[in-house]
DNA sequence: CTGAAAGCGCTTACAG
DNA sequence: CTGAAAGCGCTTACAG
């Protein structure tokens, strides 16, 4: 490495290629920042790239940091990396990020208050120019700190959400309604007991509401049954799925809160000697890769995550290019109920 | 907010505490960092810290890291997020790293040598401190650069790799002995044509060799037939054992370079109208969530992903913690076979 | 068209 | 025990 050489291990600064292209270190930084008052004649910008070539110079990020107050860093927050819901809302975000420019720390809350409220306490560090996240417990709020400093906010929510003239937006599918279509699917199918299984707060309530909703439309002598976990997982799916056959009289369909539990409850029901979808039908919502891996391949809610992530970056870097109106955004995003074999 | 009033609007810094708790800005940043030799009395300590509370002083992570040149934060390069593997392996990654205080950037190379070198390229930038990745085209000595200004690495290997006095730990299962298993699983099983499935570059070579040296073990005359297709996921996996059914004279047995491809390969078969194990038996690599999930379960070679990542996680932080001896570290993690119904 | 200079907010010898 | 000062590498008015 030339560089070596010449500066014994040390990264090459701006000043060292002005040295060796005979300009000063302002005319460096013009030419490496391009801006578009300053016309360096097309010679000395050649010089100029030469020298930086030839030492191997690379701007430092944390000088750059200091001055222009901007990181070029995005930060998702997310329960957990390992659901696989995820993944896929992350690459979305991942994918314009980069086509931006910029890099995206990743922070799983474990669905934790605490850690929600940690995690928004590190970024006054100035270490991210905005955030992208889905919160169990942080309330708009609960930001104030974040808006005041200037950092914006793309919240997923589970339902419309008025957001005021903070710089923040939000994105959501209506979760209730979605919830209220795979249940009315499953009663137009016939069936008149039909229990849903869910996990701790998060898209809890909005889906719950969605589900009596749709027993409500289609009869008033229907009885609602709801069976709640610890967890969003094929374990609580499973657990939960015991708890509704131990019961003596079981139904004979169940709406999941998400695919990982309908997985797990349809485990439940095989091992208890039962069939899905004959014995019980299963639906699901998510769906996650998995879903149509499985046999019988899940019916469940399709939500668009590689596009919600898309969007939401999107959203985001909007705003910090100057080009988002005051007013936080609401943006509904699609689903569709998918038919497969489980119901 | 205390700090809008006052300021503007403006972050407060340090000079800021200072001047609210009538003290040198020296000794807030003193108090802060809190350094062995620097004993602040209690008594300061005290008023600087009601300084901080009442301003809701946080550092300016851009000015710690120009002046101490570290980020605190990690880099994640990994093939794709979405891909079952990776995301317990960055969970791990995250969970080690939070303890300790850093942050993880994610990159998705899409397993395409020109976004690895991009990226690579801008680590220079001094973004991170350090680097955990699984390269399909980088060589250790390209990364020399890397090395140059002091970035340590920590590599996921297929097989042992020697890595001299870089920087460099590497951690690796045997892939060759793992393959090997798997296939002689089968060929214990009474299996005489076991037919290979692979996607391009990555852990081709290391698990396409372990299956060769597992038939030529068993007897001379066993047929090698190795199928290779563009992708590791389910529609590579579907793709390659269309293939190998038409080609006439299907094999009894298939041991597939991944589990997603094991079950694009195990939808093939049922479509063909075959059963799993009984008219073809499917092995898989990796042990991902879904393996369990999908029916019949895949006997699978499992990984332990998350602890593959909190050990990688934990070499590099020592090594940033200067704990490490100047010869690369190599680890070599555990797999084991795990049977379940689809062989 | 080009450069000297200020200053972003911090850490860390150094002096007292 | 505490503070004045240097300096990390950059961007951006400003002057010429």
């Amino acid at each position: 490495m030339i560089f070596k050489k010449r500066l014994g291990g040390k990264k090459p600064t701006q000043h060292d290629v002005a040295q060796l292209a005979g300009v000063s270190q302002t005319t460096v930084s013009l030419v490496l920042n391009n801006p578009e008052v300053a016309s360096v004649p097309e010679e000395t910008r050649q010089r100029v790239f030469i020298a930086m070539h030839n030492l191997g110079y690379v701007v430092n990020s944390a000088a750059r940091m200091l001055r222009t107050n901007r990181s070029n860093t995005l930060v998702c927050i997310i329960p957990m990396i390992t659901n696989p819901f995820y993944p896929a809302f992350v690459s979305g975000i991942q994918e314009v990020a980069e086509q931006n420019g910029y890099d995206v720390i990743t922070y799983n809350t474990h669905g934790s208050q605490e850690r929600e409220r940690k995690f928004l306490k590190s970024i006054l560090e100035g270490r991210v120019d905005g955030v992208i996240g889905i919160f169990f417990y942080t309330q708009a709020r609960d930001m104030a700190q974040l808006f005041e400093v200037n950092i914006p906010v793309v919240r997923l929510e589970v339902r419309e959400q008025r957001s005021g003239e903070w710089p923040l937006d939000s994105l959501y599918i209506d979760n209730a309604q979605a919830a209220c279509q795979a249940t009315a699917y499953l009663l137009g199918k016939g069936h008149r007991r039909v229990a849903m299984l869910t996990g701790p707060a998060g898209p809890r309530d909005a889906r719950k509401e969605g589900y009596l909703t749709a027993l409500k439309a289609h009869s008033d002598d229907l009885q609602a049954w709801v069976q709640e976990v610890d967890s969003y997982n094929e374990s609580g799916g499973y657990q939960g799925m015991r708890m509704i056959l131990e019961s003596g009289d079981p139904p004979t369909a169940v709406f999941a809160a998400n695919d990982l539990m309908a997985i797990g409850a349809m485990k439940a029901i095989r091992d208890a000697g039962l069939v899905v979808p004959k014995d019980i039908a299963v639906v699901g919502f998510d769906d996650i890769p998995a879903a149509q891996m499985v046999t019988p391949a899940l019916t469940t809610i399709r939500q668009f995550q590689e596009e919600m992530g898309k969007r939401a970056a999107q959203l985001l870097i909007e705003r910090l290019n100057g080009e988002a109106p005051l007013v936080g955004r609401i943006v509904e995003m699609p689903y569709e109920l998918v038919i497969r074999e489980s119901a």
